[in-house]
DNA sequence: TTGAAAGCGATACCAT
DNA sequence: ATGGTATCGCTTTCAA
C-alpha cells in the first residue's frame, strides 16, 4: 500500500507553486502554464520537461487562484434538505455540519471512487489550496482508503475510522470492549453456540468487534463461529442461508452491522425460525430501521451524531493552531438499545 | 414568500464586486473591505455606509479571490465513501456525483437549515463565484426552500422539486399518475374504504400524491380518509394510532412515502391487525429497506439514481450554454415494486 | 513556440 | 479612522 511518506512532501517553504515548476523545468511561468492546461500547444520536448518538474516536485494547482482569473469553478453547488437520519453516516455528517457550519466554515464533500480510492480531483483540492482541513469519515472502509488526499499535510482527523498510525486523532467507537460485552451478555443467558457475521477482513471495524466477539468466547472456552457478508442487507440475507445449512446451528449470531442483522433475520425468519428462541441476533450501528423491523432489533448504537460534532470540533481546533490534542483517539462508548431481537438481557455483568 | 425576484439583482455588467461597493459609498476600497470583515475598526458612521450600499448593490464577496489573498478558503472536505444506498436522497446523489465527476466537476453540499431555509455562508457561495451551477434537491421540502440562493441567477435545476414555476427546469417523478395507478389497482382488487397518509399539505410531492389518489377515488365515486404524518417512521406508527381510533377502519392505506408506510405497519401489526388481510399497505420511493420489513412493503420506486444523474446532466448542458432544454419539467414514471403488504394486484389494466 | 506583462477581486500593510 | 498599493497564484493576451 502507497504510505503518505512515499507521496512528495511540501518544502518547508509551503506549497509548490507554478512558479516553482517553471525554474525547475528550466522555462517562463506562462509556458508552464500552458505545458499543464493546454499541452497541445506546447513543444513535446518542454512538455514534458515541465510535466517532469511538476511531478517530481508534487504540484497542486492552486484552485482559488485559477477560478479567480479564469473565472470558472468546476464546482457545483448541490443544495439538500438538512442531513436526515438514515444509517450511522448520515448520523454522522448531521453532526459535522451543524458544527461547521456554526464555525463559519463550508464543506466540500468528496466521495470516493466504488475501489475506495480517492478522486484525482480530490487530491487536487485537498493539495491545491481549497480547503483548510480535511475530516475522513468512513465507517465501511477497507484499509488504505483515503490516505493519498491526505499527503497534503493539512490538518486532519479521522472518523469511525482510525487513523491514528498515521498520526491523524480520530474519532471512534468502543468497538472491540462493546461488542465483548454484548457477546457476554448473551452468554450470561445460555447461550452457548455463538456465531459471528463478520465482513472482509480488511475493515476496521471488522476487526475490531470480531475481536471483541472472539474475547468473550475464549474466556467461556466456547468456540467461535464465523460467517461471511460484506455489510449490505443482501449478504446478510445470504449468510442466513448458509446458516440454516449448518447441521449445529447457533443460538446467537452477533453482526458486525445492523443492515446484515436485518437481511439475516429476513432469511431465517423466512425458513420459520423464531427470532429470539432460536435464535438470537444483535446488530451494530444503531439506525433507525432498527426498531421497526419484526421483531426490533437488538443493536450497539454508536452516537454518530456526537462523534460527528466532536470531530469536527478537533478539526477545527488543529486548524487555529490551537494546542494539539494530547490523545491520538477519542474513544466513544456504543449504547446498547435491546429490542426484541435478543431474549431480556437483564442485569448481566459489562 | 420571498421569491427571487424581490431579491437585488447582478446588474448587467456582472456581479457586483467590492469597488462597486466602495463607490456607492464613497469610501476607499480597502475601507469598505475593512468593514465587512473588520466592523470594529471602522467608524461606525463609514461602516453603515457601506453596509447600506452592500446591501443594496446585493454584493457577495467574492470566495476565490478572497481565499486567494487570504491563505484560509473556511472550507473544509469530507472524504466519504461512496454513496450507500439509503434513501430516494442517497440515490439521487449517486447518480449526480457519478456523472459530476465523470465531467470534472466538483460538489459542494450545503444542507439547509432545519427550517428549510438556506444559510448565509450558501447564498455567498451561489453569489460569489465559487461556484458554476447549483442543483437544488429535495424531497420532503415545504414550499419556498432553497429559493435565496437562486438569486444568483446560476444556471440552476431542481431535482425532486418542481421550480419550473422559476424557469429552472426540474426533474420529476410522474408522482399523481403513478399513485393514482397504484390506488386504482387496490380498488380493482376490491378495496372500498381507501385512506391517505399524508404530510404538511405545502409539499408538492404530497400535493401530487394526494391528487393522483384523490383523482381514483372520485373516479369510483368514493369518498377519501386522510390519515396526517410528517414523512418520518414515528409519524406513521402515530397515525397508525389515529387509524385503530376510526370505526370505520379502510382496508387499504396509501402512504405519501415508505418511512410512514413502515411506521404504520408496525402500528398496525402492534395492534394484531393482519397485513394485507384486514389492510393493504403502500409506499411511495423504493428505498432498499422496503423489501425487509415484514411484510415486505409494495411502493412505487423511484428511479432515483438515473434522475440524479439525469439532473446532473442537465445542468452541466445549462453551464456550457448549450442549447436550453424544451422542456421545463423533465417526469420519469415510478416503478410499482409489489411485495406482501398488498394482496397481489394482479393485471388490473393501468 | 516561447516569454513578458496585465490583470482576476480581495486583503493587509504602510502611510496619512 | 481612512486611503493607497503591493500581493496572493494563475491564465491569457500580446510580442518576440
Amino acid at each position: 500500500m502507497k504510505t503518505i511518506d512515499e507521496l512528495p512532501e511540501r518544502t518547508a517553504e509551503g506549497p509548490v507553486k507554478l512558479s516553482d515548476v517553471a525554474s525547475e523545468a528550466r522555462v517562463a511561468l506562462s509556458t508552464a502554464s500552458r505545458a499543464l492546461s493546454n499541452p497541445e500547444r506546447v513543444n513535446v520536448k518542454t512538455r514534458m520537461r515541465v510535466l517532469a518538474a511538476a511531478a517530481r516536485l508534487g504540484y497542486a494547482s492552486n484552485v482559488a487562484a485559477r477560478s479567480l482569473r479564469s473565472g470558472l469553478s468546476r464546482t457545483i453547488l448541490v443544495i439538500m434538505p438538512p442531513w436526515r437520519s438514515r444509517g450511522v453516516l448520515d448520523d454522522a455528517m448531521r453532526g459535522v455540519d451543524a458544527k461547521l457550519m456554526s464555525a463559519g466554515y463550508s464543506m466540500i464533500t468528496g466521495s470516493l471512487n466504488e475501489d475506495f480510492t480517492a478522486d484525482h480531483r480530490l487530491i487536487d483540492m485537498a493539495r491545491g489550496g481549497l480547503v483548510d482541513g480535511i475530516l475522513a469519515v468512513a465507517n465501511e472502509l477497507p484499509a488504505g482508503g483515503p490516505l493519498p488526499v491526505l499527503s497534503a499535510r493539512l490538518p486532519a482527523v479521522g472518523l469511525m475510522i482510525d487513523l491514528s498510525a498515521h498520526g491523524i486523532p480520530s474519532v471512534l467507537t468502543n468497538d472491540r470492549e462493546a461488542v465483548s460485552a454484548l457477546t457476554s451478555q448473551l452468554i450470561a443467558i445460555g447461550r452457548r453456540r455463538l456465531a459471528y457475521l463478520g465482513a472482509p477482513s480488511d475493515n476496521y471495524h471488522d476487526v475490531e468487534r470480531f475481536a471483541g466477539f472472539s474475547d468473550s468466547l475464549q474466556k467461556e472456552g466456547l468456540a467461535p463461529t464465523r460467517l461471511e457478508g460484506n455489510f449490505d442487507f443482501a449478504s446478510g440475507e445470504r449468510a442466513a442461508a448458509g446458516y440454516l445449512a449448518l447441521e449445529q446451528r447457533p443460538d446467537a449470531v452477533v453482526c458486525a452491522n445492523d443492515d446484515m442483522a436485518i437481511g439475516f433475520m429476513k432469511g431465517v425468519c423466512a425458513a420459520g425460525l423464531r427470532i429470539p428462541e432460536d435464535v438470537a441476533v444483535t446488530g451494530f450501528d444503531g439506525g433507525e430501521f432498527a426498531a421497526y423491523t419484526s421483531p426490533g432489533l437488538t443493536t450497539l448504537r454508536q452516537p454518530a451524531e456526537q462523534m460527528g460534532a466532536a470531530s469536527a470540533s478537533l478539526l477545527l481546533q488543529l486548524i487555529n493552531g490551537e494546542d494539539p490534542p494530547v490523545f491520538q483517539r477519542m474513544i466513544v462508548s456504543a449504547i446498547l438499545d435491546e429490542r426484541g431481537s435478543t431474549p431480556a438481557l437483564g442485569a448481566a455483568k459489562r
